[in-house]
DNA sequence: ATTAGCACTATTCATTAATGAGTGCTAATA
DNA sequence: TATTAGCACTCATTAATGAATAGTGCTAAT
């Protein structure tokens, strides 16, 4: 019993994406193979698991139009093909939207929705943590971005002479403090006085907004005969001039290592300075803030050097108002991308709920 | 030209840790090329680098001898002799006190105090980085505990009606934030006085006693009939039972796998355990802040079995007032002790004194 | 268009032999 | 008595060899 599939012809090497149905089940077939065991497989393994009847001779015809095409790889004459960065891309792209996540996971997750109440930092560190775990590769965290985030409240608590607390409060519930210097001896009731100013004046605008204000305040100068103000915008720019970088949390590096795929293979080196430079993976994760849903960099694609044996997958979390940060997983390219999207997604989702809902707004 | 050396005889496999002088420096020279080369040195090697004329066979006497009392071993008959645990305790106790810290490693951990005026969170992960980048090892520094801390000062925020945001400020420079649910809704002017009276209550005490405070109110139920009070210590409690459990802050962890040491030989598996369990060396910097100077935790001395092959260097830091947590150093077992003491020694100084000159007493 | 068959290639694995670093022991020596 | 020279012995490491194996490519037959 033979079946014949007529498609679309494949178009060889100028790197069209069209693949008539038959090469892409094989195509398919090799990756979710070498997926699950991290090695190639051959033609005739693959035609004894492949659903319909199709001799090895066919599938080898198949496997080597797939190659030329940029699809699949040869690493010697005689060994057996593995995909290509090519081949994982149109694999994720032609992927049935949305899996449902198993309960399994869903439930393993959940206790990020129990350390609600707790810095924000906490929680996402807590999210981290159990996607490593769950996914058993390297997972990644970034801080909500400062600057977007609207302020809620601030406080300024005089420590001694020259040394004033500062504490801001964002409406997605990241609590920041920092020390300014100052050189005049203000009391604490004058720092009540510019705190309640400065709450007044500010309450809701972004960071970003208020730097810019106060900035603005400065050069026109208006403030100039009203002495409180005046101490008020000065000591507010020094306050809101707290520009961190935007942390990053990682967890299960070292699951990377037990990975089959980096064990032996790879330089382990490369990984490591990937993960010393935190800023490619940085950049990468506030990419993903700026579209919604689950990002995927498989190897190549990737601008960093570095990161072009692994994949990331990545999707952002935010609070009713604002996009705050992304959540990601790095592992190798030929992680189990069906599995990991869904995981990640879900993260991010339990990740927006609980925060948005200790989020002040 | 040859030298007698005349001392205390070998006590033999007794366990007695007196050594005649020669014994000790091939000891010691055996030592110093393994952590130098993370090889056995042969007897003939040996007697010719040792500084005088001793034969390859009386080196193998002296190593013989050495062995019997456990502080060699040889992995196979054949093979070079290798320092036992045992030995570099020896070493490490024998070594001349406090080597002066090299200059270029002061001025590499320089950064540390350029921090100043950031969370001390921040100021750790600085210390912390930067001594992982200059040992090669991996790293860790405990946050500083929060029960021995004293109180700077407390404030409560109202967020919205059920939920108060608390902000503790420890006299450490520590500030932590919780979000607290209360079942009664207060207005802010309300909150206002509950903190005054609580700072003015328990300002300078330590969490600890303050903890104990409360809880000898609320027993006593002095303020029955004072609604102010009542609400206050109420909340109080709350506020203060944020019992966050002390984290620890890792970096460097891929440098164990550059490592030669680790590289081969031992399965990276248990290291990934012991970092993953964080207990037992947070259990370890715990232990550190209870004496002062550097601690020396070598391998088989650990209680945790997956930390057999590694050896801890710890040492605390503090502000004026309190030994706050400790930070150390996680590497193989013929690490070079002396520059790693000296260097973590070195850096827990710096730490405190950043940490002293923007702590609040 | 598909398949069977066969030649060819490269990896992997086990075996073998040579090498060499290192020790242990014994007898000679100072 | 302490030290040393000399030699036998052990065992890890290395390279070379060969057999087994998994895989492809090509061609001719279906």
């Amino acid at each position: 019993m033979k079946i014949k599939v007529k498609g679309i012809e494949n178009q060889g090497a100028r790197g069209k994406m069209d693949l008539n149905e038959r090469s892409m089940i094989v195509l398919k077939s090799i990756i979710e193979n070498y997926i699950q065991n991290s090695e190639p497989i051959g033609s005739r393994t693959l035609s004894k698991s492949i659903g319909f009847n199709l001799s090895p001779a066919t599938i080898r015809n198949i496997m080597s139009d797939l190659a030329e095409s940029g699809f699949l790889i040869q690493t010697h004459t005689s060994a057996g093909r593995v995909p290509t960065d090519k081949a994982y891309r149109y694999y994720v792209d032609s992927l049935s939207k949305k899996p449902a996540v198993p309960e399994q996971i869903k439930q393993k997750l959940s206790p990020v929705s129990n350390v609600q109440g707790t810095p924000v930092e906490h929680i996402l560190s807590k999210a981290v943590h159990l996607l490593a775990e769950l996914t058993k590769f390297a997972c990644v965290v970034s801080t909500p971005k400062q600057s977007v985030s609207r302020l809620q409240r601030i406080e300024l608590i005089k420590i001694n002479e020259d040394r004033i607390l500062v504490i801001l409060v964002t409406k997605a519930g990241v609590v920041r403090d920092k020390i300014i210097f100052v050189k005049e001896n203000h009391s604490q009731e004058f720092l009540n006085s510019v705190t309640s100013f400065l709450n007044e004046e500010f309450k809701n605008h972004s960071m970003q907004e208020i730097r810019e204000g106060i900035h603005q305040s400065i050069v026109s100068d208006r403030h100039r005969y009203h002495d409180l103000l005046a101490h008020a915008v000065r000591l507010g720019k020094k306050a809101f001039e707290l520009n961190q970088p935007g942390e990053m949390f990682i967890e299960g590096q070292m699951n990377l290592l037990l990975d089959s795929h980096f064990h032996e293979q790879s330089s382990v080196k490369s990984l490591i300075d990937a993960f010393e430079q935190k800023t490619a993976i940085m950049k990468i994760l506030d990419e993903s803030m700026k579209n919604k849903g689950v990002h995927i960099h498989i190897g190549i694609e990737n601008d960093y050097e570095h990161l072009h044996r692994c994949s990331l997958i990545t999707a952002s979390y935010r609070n009713k108002q604002n996009v705050l940060g992304s959540i990601g997983v790095v592992g190798p390219t030929s992680m189990d991308y069906k599995s990991i999207i869904s995981t990640v997604e879900y993260t991010a989702k339990m990740l927006s709920k609980t925060i948005s809902e200790q989020s002040y707004d």
